[in-house]
DNA sequence: ACTATTAATAATAATAATTATTAAAAAAGA
DNA sequence: TCTTTTTTAATAATTATTATTATTAATAGT
């Protein structure tokens, strides 16, 4: 029993992958919103839930309040900035920790890792500089 | 203007290190309120919010839907179980990543990094054991 | 000690994010 | 085509958290 792909899960999927971008729910809304207008947030939510599930997308539970999708499924890293809650790939190598190293740890079975680097993005290091200075 | 230490305010300080554990704040909530039945809820989500904030315990953004809360605040990472959703100290060396490696990404100012690996616990393992021989 | 000022609390309402329900529409199968 | 299943939109419900407000308690100034 393989997914179907209906044609509001098409239009989730092609926004998702076309803004380069870790979207929430309803920052996709929005997006989809203008292909399809009578499209609901559940049915955003529970085709995100699907499509995640089927491992076609990937689903964040980052820092900070809301949940992001992620059109690329390839292991990597994520930089998660402070002020602006936004998320960004991060570029460096998993050298750092090996699944060995982590294997067996108090007697749990490891399915993997999450490293989220937290910071503040150079967009909000500006906005910041120009308050600094009207002061 | 330092923390003022209030009668709630111990309490809550006080359980959560006694728990030795990564409580929520409803979790939290159930063990003050046998010490201090007229406590409410909020009165716990506010003073975790000031203690966090003071840096007398720890507040983690960890994968799943509530925050928890951690009386240890040293630098340390942890492991988070997928079925029943608690989360462990992880006593691996934080070898692995340096704040130089991770520095000057992509123009972020990096304030920290936060290692979150999953899996599931023993006794989650167990439980799934049992179910499996039922069938 | 007395009063004013400020802060903290309990109770409750409000908000935000997400999930569940349900009736209608669309698609698939017989 | 008729029946069954799935998906959808609309909406209600739920969960976690934060804000409001009136009351109480603590602290500071006199």
């Amino acid at each position: 029993m393989h997914l179907r792909m209906t044609n509001q899960r098409e239009i989730i999927l092609r926004e998702l992958k076309k803004s380069r971008q870790h979207l929430t729910a309803d920052e996709l809304y929005d997006r989809v919103k203008k292909d399809m207008p009578r499209i609901s947030l559940a049915t955003v939510y529970r085709n995100l839930e699907i499509l995640s599930g089927a491992g076609l997308i990937g689903k964040l539970e980052i820092s900070g309040r809301q949940k992001r999708f992620d059109y690329d499924v390839t292991e990597h890293d994520h930089i998660y900035c402070t002020v602006c809650h936004k998320v960004n790939n991060l570029d460096i190598e998993r050298q750092g920790l090996h699944a060995k190293e982590v294997k067996a740890v108090k007697g749990y079975r490891v399915t993997g890792y999450r490293l989220e680097v937290i910071g503040v993005c150079p967009a909000c290091q500006k906005r910041k500089e120009k308050k600094e200075k009207k002061k």
